[in-house]
RNA sequence: GCGCGCUUAGCUCAGUGGAAGAGCACUUCCUUCACACGGAAGGGGCCGCAGGUUCAAGUCCUGCAGCGCGCACCA
């Protein structure tokens, strides 16, 4: 046994342990094992990110999930990895690269060579959140870590692809898509977040045209748009069919401005006659409704802004060349000189922002891959059915919202950092082999097209499809293409379905329910077991950390200055289920404030010297040990039942109570009347006690607080006679604590009446402590109390009394008569005095006693009232009603004594 | 517009029909031989508002308000 230095100190305790844990392969598990298997799937970070608090919270559940299931016998496999993040880690190489001058464009590099810059920059960057995940003291496997491009996983994306498309899930389509102009590729409609932005209303003179196309003096169309810059690509004026204002107009033309060019009023029924003027604009390649207005009335598309989000040609050379916002400024100028704008209204709507760029997503027609989803009916019954738990179950709704609501993703990205598409289009006979721009080549809409993992056999005569797929249309496949899917891996056997996923509900349709789909189409089975949704960690302002805030703190600075277990107990003592997380680095003080306390309370053991006492004797139990132990098995049920719900905060909540109140505050203090006794046998088996209930603690705050669990076990000798495999190597292995039983309660007397007379007499040390509070007696000053007992009280009791009073002597009396103006208080174990010689203050002690019974009878009065009700005494169930009556004779016999402890005090 | 949360002590939150709770913060006392990253004792709540059900409502029902978050092609 070592000796534990004063305060916990956690820097080397983490790394030595940390190392151990690997050195050990504790980590690593065996698919061979008979245990019954558990296993979780991290949420892959992107491969380029920092650990960020949000992280550690999603670790910390993770890890503390792996570890209880270790302490439970089970086969644990916690599976690593990271992200490729298409988007994102293309924008950050791009944009480094041209800060370094190197690029202007991607371009000038060429594909081949700038993705050889990609990887240069993942070997460089790409491990840094592993590492920090060791720090936070993840029992991750690393020896199975993954990443979403390596070899073996991106052939498992191509795969799926290939077989989606032979299913005809897959298809190629000509649609309006979100197009991110910052980063110029499709997105997914779930990338795209709307925004309530204070925009305006913009209503627009279009001057009607008569019959030989001249523009009538004094006649116009109105419409109002809240995008004037797209009127320059409008092909048609919109009106509803049945709205009475506008049938004169219906099939007649109008002038569109700045274009001079001449388009017709139609009608359709998408137009709302109460909107606006209830005349529409309609620019079929800017926006997707009036797309499909275009298709009906068979208009023509004029693309006026480009891909980067420039005015093309098309919008007339006043404008070309203009980026879309300054060409809204312009557009609004020229036709406020022609006298064409109306009026200008504030607006409020919304608009899509791209959740990678933070630009607004402008509609684009492209042609693009989308995706049929697969299995949705088995996997919309599993979470309405409960194959699949959601904690919380709120989520469920959300769940099967989107899920009848399913529109067919977009997956194809114009990006060179992913997954390539494994589609090649045959070259037309004759072409040359050089490389161009896209789709020259070959033309896919019609050119003989091969889909499959293998390129075609003979390369040269096809050009494969440019784009890449969407970084999620490979971490759907992340359950089980981790595993070795689509061999039938020993790892795949034993571990999936996995058993719980710990993720934030902002994913739930990117990422958790197309998991879902995939593991019934591929595996035949859901992916997990049940979903944890953790909160979004917010400062404690509520604001969402961010980095411009500059409100978001490094977690690795963090564990650093305070150890990693205090922030794992911090943010966990912090997060309750289903609500957002307000993060105060205090909490992250008190972990370690509550850490430094476990660590004295077990140097406290340390001092006591002697080694772990096997045996605890039951013959030599003092109330106080059964208290105890009896504490114990209710903070043991406790635990249990509130992990079974994933209810950590609560988790937190009993350890807290159980250790800081419960130990230390009580049964640590009631131990020192043995150990400053003279009774060695006593001594071992308070010892013995300790050794028992410190050893089940620890075990129980092992998965929250590894590392100084861990070296308080060793350090505690609890490791000694234990088995390898069972917590003598590490407490990782140690069993998990079971409620202790009948069995167990029996052979060690343990009954309720005992926790029931210790609780009484820590109700009756409140008194007497309160009493000197009252009389101003400092804390550090030792005085006699005595006690008129209604029972009999042991040596043992009277000597806790005398410690935890601090008295010099605490005297039983039954006999007892106080001088008039001692101090005195009621107990169920007698009544408690404080006499107090010379120093009497009868007129304080008649405050004190009026203050006591004014709360009597408040009491007494309510509970009146209650049984006063004849309604009340009638219908009340028979044990509702005793408790009443009981609550009632209690409150008068305390009123009485009370009173007469007044009577005696004499008239003032 | 539809849906989902939340509203209880100064703060963060428990409390799922029978006496208003915890942690932190606050006040006062204490360096007593585990811990001042500590100990002890206190103060502090029309449980968002209004109705209803019930012998009994923080708890169940109905409205309303405020805050937050989803979903939705009214330009």
């Amino acid at each position: 046994m070592i000796d534990l230095p004063k305060t916990y100190e956690p820097q080397a305790v983490e790394t030595k342990w940390y190392e151990r844990w690997l050195e050990l392969r504790c980590f690593t598990p065996d698919p061979a094992s008979r245990k019954p298997a558990y296993s979780i799937v991290i949420p892959p970070p992107n491969v380029t990110g920092v650990l960020t608090l949000g992280h550690v919270l999603n670790n910390t559940i993770q890890d503390i999930l792996a570890r209880k299931a270790r302490m439970e016998g089970r086969e644990v496999l916690w599976l690593p990895g990271t992200d490729h993040a298409g988007i994102a880690t293309q924008a950050v190489v791009e944009k480094t690269l041209k800060k370094q001058g190197l690029i202007r464009h991607r371009d000038d590099l060429g594909r081949e060579a700038f993705l050889a810059r990609v990887w240069e920059w993942k070997e460089k960057h790409g491990g840094i959140i592993i590492q920090q995940l060791k720090k936070l003291g993840a029992s991750c496997d690393w020896s199975r870590e993954r990443f979403t491009m390596d070899p073996a996983y991106s052939r498992c994306v191509q795969q799926v692809f290939v077989d989606l498309h032979r299913k005809g899930l897959i298809y190629r389509g000509r649609r309006m898509v979100n197009w991110d102009p910052a980063a110029r590729t499709a997105l997914s409609d779930e990338e795209v977040i709307m925004t309530e932005e204070q925009g305006s209303l913009w209503h627009l003179k279009y001057p009607l045209l008569d019959e030989r196309n001249q523009p009538l003096a004094d006649a116009f169309v109105i419409v109002a748009t809240t995008r004037p810059e797209t009127m320059l690509g409008d092909e048609a004026v919109a009106v509803n069919p049945a709205d009475p204002r506008y049938q004169h107009l219906i099939g007649r033309h109008c002038l569109l401005p700045l274009q001079n060019r001449r388009i017709p009023v139609v009608a359709d029924e998408l137009v709302d006659p109460k909107f606006g003027t209830g005349c529409v604009k309609v620019t079929p390649a800017h926006d997707p409704a009036d797309y499909e207005m275009a298709q009906r009335h068979r208009l023509p598309l004029t693309v006026v802004i480009g891909p980067d989000g420039v005015m093309t040609p098309a919008a007339g050379e006043d404008f070309v060349g203009l980026d879309r916002m300054e060409a809204r400024k312009a557009v609004i100028e020229e036709l406020e000189t022609q006298g064409l704008l109306l009026k200008v209204e504030p607006y409020t709507h919304n608009v899509g922002y791209s959740e990678r760029s933070h630009v607004p997503v402008e509609p684009y027609l492209s042609d693009q891959w989308f995706l049929r989803y697969p299995s949705i009916d088995a996997s919309t019954a599993a979470v309405e059915q409960g194959q699949i738990r959601f904690y919380p179950d709120r989520w469920v709704k959300t769940y099967t919202h989107w899920m009848r609501n399913l529109k067919d993703w977009c997956i194809s990205r114009q990006l060179w950092w992913g997954h390539r598409i494994p589609v090649w289009y045959r070259k037309p006979a004759g072409s040359s082999s050089e490389g161009g721009a896209r789709h020259v080549e070959a033309d896919p809409a019609t050119a003989a097209i091969h889909v499959d993992v293998e390129p075609p056999p003979d390369p040269e005569n096809w050009v494969q499809d440019p784009d890449v797929l969407d970084t999620w249309f490979s971490s759907w496949l992340w359950p089980f293409a981790t595993m070795g899917w689509p061999e039938s891996t020993p790892t795949l056997r034993k571990f999936y379905p996995t058993t719980d996923l710990v993720t934030g509900p902002d994913i739930i349709f990117f990422w958790v329910a197309r998991m879902i789909m995939a593991g019934y189409e591929y595996l035949g089975d859901k992916p997990f077991a049940a979903v944890y949704f953790t909160g979004i960690i917010r400062d404690k302002l509520g604001r969402k950390m961010s980095k411009s805030l500059g409100n978001s703190p490094d977690p690795l600075d963090l564990i650093a200055q305070y150890g990693a277990d205090a922030l794992r107990f911090g943010i966990m003592r912090s997060a309750p289920l289903g609500q957002d997380v307000l993060y105060d680095e205090l909490h992250v003080e008190l972990g370690r404030n509550f850490c430094n306390k476990l660590w004295n309370a077990c140097r406290f053991r340390q001092l006591q010297g002697g080694s772990p006492e096997a045996e605890i004797d039951p013959a030599l139990l003092t109330v106080d040990d059964k208290w105890l132990l009896l504490k114990l098995d209710r903070a043991i049920r406790e635990i249990s039942s509130a992990f079974a719900e994933y209810r950590f905060t609560e988790v937190t909540q009993t350890l807290h109570r159980f250790f800081w109140n419960e130990y230390c505050d009580w049964y640590i203090e009631t131990s020192k009347a043995v150990f400053q006794g003279d009774n060695p046998a006593r001594k071992a088996n308070t010892l013995a006690v300790i050794d028992f209930v410190l050893s089940h603690m620890l075990r129980l705050f092992h998965p929250f607080l590894p590392f100084i669990t861990e070296e308080l076990w060793h350090g505690l000798d609890y490791q000694l006679e234990l088995p390898d495999a069972q917590g003598g190597q590490t407490i990782m292995f140690a069993p998990w604590p079971k409620p202790l039983g009948d069995t167990f309660k029996l052979h060690y007397g343990l009954d309720e009446s005992d926790e029931r007379l210790v609780d009484a007499r820590c109700a009756l040390i409140g008194r007497g402590r309160n009493l000197r509070r009252e009389f101003n007696i400092p804390a550090n000053r030792k005085v006699t109390f005595v006690i008129r007992p209604t029972g009999g009280m042991s040596p043992h009791d009277v000597e806790v009394l005398r410690l935890l009073l601090n008295a010099d002597a605490v005297n039983l009396d039954p006999a007892y008569a106080p001088p008039q103006g001692t101090p005195s208080a009621l107990s169920e174990l007698g009544e408690l005095f404080m006499p107090l010689a010379g120093l009497l203050d009868v007129a304080a002690e008649r405050a004190r006693l009026t203050k006591e019974l004014a709360k009597v009878q408040i009491e007494i009065d309510r509970v009146q009232v209650k049984l006063d009700n004849p309604a009340f005494v009638q219908k009340v169930p028979p044990a509702v009603l005793e408790d009443h009556q009981k609550r009632l004779a209690d409150a008068r016999a305390k009123q009485g004594q009370l009173q007469a402890a007044l009577d005696a005090l004499g008239n003032p």
